[in-house]
DNA sequence: AATTTTTGACCTAGA
DNA sequence: GTCTAGGTCAAAAAT
């Protein structure tokens, strides 16, 4: 297997003729390709050290992060690679995981990137406001062996001096739109989640969320899997090592994230054309598993993580860094390891620049998430679709019929997916929605902020005494990009989970009790040790609820 | 020879 | 209870 590597990259098989009932699997395609670097979530330890003091902690500057201030901090940066989704995924990946560090250490330029055109990286491009669809990707990419931590310990970090902490609210809020504005820039990540966090397998149950990541020049050029922008699109480039590929639309693989995988079934799905190819994570006992959907030409339309490994990244394993996983192309890595949930909805493409047609109805069931549907009220909120008729949920009422994210939908998703980039979604067993923090809200009020055509909304925490209270603010670019903020402290438990998944919420947004104002730390965070303590604030990405069970 | 992929069958859950 | 769909199993095939 190793040695199909570098072949060309596997336009898979389904490029010719989709097999109708098949299942592209062409084998050997897919494990031809590099290894592609990650990102891996900093082990608790790190991330506290982070907020904590160490390194650079916010802690040790001396002051208590302010509602906005990780958020802030992504921006503060004027990286131009930053884009909004780049924000989310740094949060994502890592609360402390913030782009600017991730740029300046390890992403490779454009170029370096265009040249090498590969799927494997895990991407999250999703985001990017409309209209930078096509702009010159950058990718961000960590080198092979970089782990979050490592990032995350750089000093620089967090460094204060980007005047973005004590940012109000309103300010992060206005900063995040106008970098999702400005950003042409594809978040090229790849969020690989090392054993360092799952080290701690103990909490694995997050969903994780979903980033979808579509490109536009992609989705209009799924036939042409090398040329330009498409190329880049699909490929990832992160490596150094990497060597450059045709473009690797092809994924055949589900994304390289460093861990090894076995195939261990695939489907024809309903309501899309293409076979979705189910993954288990190769390490003995590690419950990871994995759903790849790809389109005909072989591109990653789609992949969701499920569980979170419970050992470290194969350090040598060939498998995985010659030819990534065995999927080997794909453009994502996805972390299974986070414990929550993030649903594309964040990271999604913004309504505006992004026909509807480029997005798979997934997609767009995501991008619709609006902030109500984050609001930590509902125990199943599922992505909202107004667009395609799915229904938004009333954030109480769980919806049963989800098995899994994905909603179901009637209409073939054949274009949409043939044009969309993947979207990962990482979903741990029993994990949280990140949406969900368990507790319950009821929303007393909204108000419409000048320049943002979204209203900010208000929300009380409903339990009888509580006086939290939580405003969910969207970026104006990008209505997914929403940024939480609690204010108080619960003094009461978290209450009953309606749902299992939400129980598990629960018991981690037990943890969560903010004090204070406090950005909304996602499950994400939780896991990896950010435990709430102390509030650490965190961008927070749009979840979206994942059944598991 | 070991490991992974393929693929039809089977199982489970929701409608 | 039946149907449908998603997910998993496991034997065979492939690497």
């Amino acid at each position: 297997m190793a040695d199909n590597e570098d072949p060309a990259p596997p336009l898979l098989p389904s490029t010719s003729s989709p097999p109708p009932s098949s299942s592209l699997p062409s084998k050997s395609t897919a494990l031809s390709l590099p290894s592609r670097p990650t990102i891996s979530l900093p082990p608790r330890s790190t991330m506290e050290t982070i907020f904590n003091g160490a390194g650079g902690g916010l802690a040790g500057l001396g002051f208590s992060p302010g509602p906005m201030t990780l958020v802030s901090s992504f921006f503060s940066d004027n990286d131009e690679c930053r884009s909004f989704s780049q924000l989310l995924a740094g949060a994502m990946a890592s609360p402390a995981a913030i782009p600017s560090q991730l740029h300046r250490q390890s992403f490779p330029a454009p170029d370096e990137l265009n040249s090498t055109g590969r799927d494997d990286d895990f991407r999250f491009k999703q985001n990017r406001p409309p209209g930078l669809a096509i702009a010159q990707p950058k990718f961000f990419t960590v080198p092979p062996g970089m782990s979050p931590a490592g990032l995350l310990d750089s000093p620089g970090l967090f460094s204060p001096g980007q005047g973005s902490f004590g940012m109000t609210h309103q300010q992060a809020l206005a900063q995040v739109t106008a970098q999702a504005a400005q950003s042409h820039s594809h978040l090229h990540v790849q969020t690989d989640y090392p054993s360092s966090l799952s080290t701690a397998p103990t909490t694995s149950s997050t969903q994780l969320s979903t980033f979808t990541t579509n490109t536009t020049a992609h989705q209009q050029s799924p036939s042409i899997p090398d040329s330009g922008v498409a190329v880049n699109e699909s490929s990832d480039f992160s490596h150094s090592e990497q060597r450059s590929q045709p473009s690797s639309f092809a994924a055949d693989k589900p994304a390289e994230d460093g861990y090894n995988w076995r195939k261990y079934g695939q489907k024809q799905v309903k309501g899309s054309e293409f076979p979705r190819s189910y993954y288990k994570c190769s390490h003995p006992n590690c419950p990871v598993k994995k759903k790849v959907e790809r389109s005909l030409d072989g591109q990653v339309t789609e992949i969701i993580y499920k569980g979170q490994h419970n050992h470290q990244p194969p350090q040598n394993n060939k498998r995985a860094k010659d030819t990534g996983n065995p999927s080997g192309n794909s453009t994502i890595q996805g972390n299974p390891g986070l414990a929550s949930q993030v649903q594309s909805g964040t990271l999604n493409k913004l309504k505006e620049g992004i026909a509807p047609c480029s997005m798979s109805k997934k997609d767009q069931e995501s991008s619709q998430a609006t902030p109500e549907h984050l609001s930590g009220t509902s125990d199943s909120e599922e992505v909202g679709d107004t667009e395609t008729g799915v229904d938004e949920k009333d954030e109480d009422e769980p919806d049963p019929k989800r098995r899994s994210t994905e909603l179901k939908v009637s209409e073939p998703a054949s274009s949409h997916r043939t044009v969309t980039e993947p979207r990962i979604i990482v979903q741990t067993t029993s994990e949280v929605d990140l949406l969900d923090d368990g507790y319950r809200w009821r929303k007393y009020g909204q108000k419409v902020v000048k320049g943002n055509p979204y209203p900010r909304s208000y929300y009380k925490c409903t339990t009888p005494g509580c006086t939290v209270r939580k405003h969910i603010e969207r970026a104006s670019t990008d209505p997914k990009a929403v940024i939480t903020t609690y204010e108080g402290k619960h003094n009461h438990d978290v209450p009953t989970a309606k749902t299992s998944s939400h129980n598990t919420a629960n018991s981690i947004a037990s943890q969560r009790k903010p004090d204070n104002v406090a950005v909304e730390k996602h499950a994400l965070t939780n896991k990896m040790g950010l435990r709430n303590n102390d509030q650490q604030p965190i961008a927070r990405l749009r979840l979206k609820e994942e059944q598991i069970t």
